[in-house]
DNA sequence: CCCATATCGTTTGTGTACACACGATGACAT
DNA sequence: ATGTCATCGTGTGTACACAAACGATATGGG
C-alpha cells in the first residue's frame, strides 16, 4: 500500500503527454549498465587468456602498447580512470613486471610509465583474444544492433 | 615496430568477408559499458537526492519497498548481485537504521529482510528522483535512441 | 623574483564486486 | 533414519572506483 503511494507520484508526465511507464528498477539505465557491464567482465575474465588480467589493467596495457610511454596521469585521463584508481593498477602491474616506469626528466612531478618486455609480450597475445571477447560479449545482437549499441554507448559517455 | 605486429594479426576477418576495423580500445564494448557506468553513478550520485546513498543500496531498498519482505540471497538475486556482495550492501543499510533482518521461521538458514519506517520514508523520497537521474543520463540521445540504448541492454544482460 | 594557482602523484576511507572456503541447515533418495 | 547434495549466510582476500586531503613541483602574473 505504502508503495502505491510512491509509484503514483512517479507517474507524471515526461515531455510528451504520453503517460509515463511506471518506475521499474529493471528498466532504469543505471541498473542495466550495471549489469551489463557485469556481464562483460565475466566474459573478459574468462576470454582474454590471462585471469589475473582485470579489464582495467588490460585497456591500460594496450594504451601503453600504443604510445611506447605515458606519464601515470594521461594514461588515466586515456583509459577513463580516476588518478587513485590508476594508483592502484599500476603498482600492481608494476609488482608483476609487466611495467615500468622512471621520472620524467623534464617535469619532476610526472612519472612516466612503460611496458616491460615481459609486458609487451603478454598485451600482445592477449590482444589476439581481444576481439573474441567483444564477440561474445556481443553475442546476442545482430550485426546492426552491435553497431547502434556501440553507437549509442560512446554517445552517453 | 613490435605494436604493429599485434595489430597486423587481429585484422583477420569476423564472419563476412568484410575488412574488420583495427581494434581500439575505445570501441570495445567492455570499455564502452565501463565508461557509461561511471558516468551513470556520477549523475546518480549527486541526482537522486541523498549523497550517502549508492545505486546497489538504493535497487535494494527499492525491490523491498516492492516485496515488503525477501531473503537476502532472494533479494540479490533480484537486484543482481553476489552474496558476498550483497552482504555488504545489507550490513550498510542495517547499521543506518534503514532495513530491518529477522530469521525465517520456516527455514533456519535464511534472513528475512524489511524496510524499517525511516527506510520506507527514505525510498519514498528518493524514488520522486528516479525518474530525473535516468533522464539525466540518457539526454544525449533522442527518445527513440533512448528506447533502444534500454532495449539493447536488457538483451545483453 | 615572488606569489597565487594549477598539476601530479600519494594516501586514506568508503563502497561495490567477485572468488573461494566455511559451517549450518534443508531436501531428497535410498 | 541416514547419508548425499544443495542452499544460505558469513568471512577473507583481491581489485576497481572515487572523494578528500596532502606535499612537491610547475607556471604565469605582477
Amino acid at each position: 500500500m505504502r508503495s502505491n503511494v510512491a509509484k503514483k507520484q512517479l507517474e507524471s508526465k515526461t515531455t510528451t503527454g504520453t503517460a509515463s511507464r511506471p518506475y521499474r528498477i529493471e528498466e532504469q539505465v543505471g541498473y542495466l549498465l550495471r549489469r551489463a557491464h557485469q556481464r562483460a567482465s565475466a566474459i573478459f575474465q574468462v576470454g582474454i587468456g590471462d585471469p589475473n588480467i582485470t579489464p582495467t589493467q588490460y585497456s591500460s596495457m594496450v594504451k601503453l602498447n600504443e604510445y611506447t610511454e605515458l606519464s601515470q596521469n594521461l594514461l588515466g585521463r586515456l583509459v577513463g580512470m580516476d588518478k587513485a584508481t590508476m594508483q592502484g593498477v599500476v603498482r600492481r602491474l608494476k609488482e608483476r613486471g609487466l611495467v615500468d616506469s622512471r621520472p620524467d626528466p623534464g617535469d619532476a612531478r610526472r612519472t612516466l610509465l612503460s611496458l616491460t618486455t615481459e609486458g609487451n609480450r603478454l598485451v600482445t597475445k592477449l590482444l589476439l583474444n581481444g576481439p573474441a571477447v567483444s564477440r561474445e560479449t556481443l553475442k546476442p545482437l545482430s550485426q546492426q544492433e552491435q553497431r547502434q549499441l556501440l553507437d549509442l554507448l560512446s554517445r552517453i559517455v
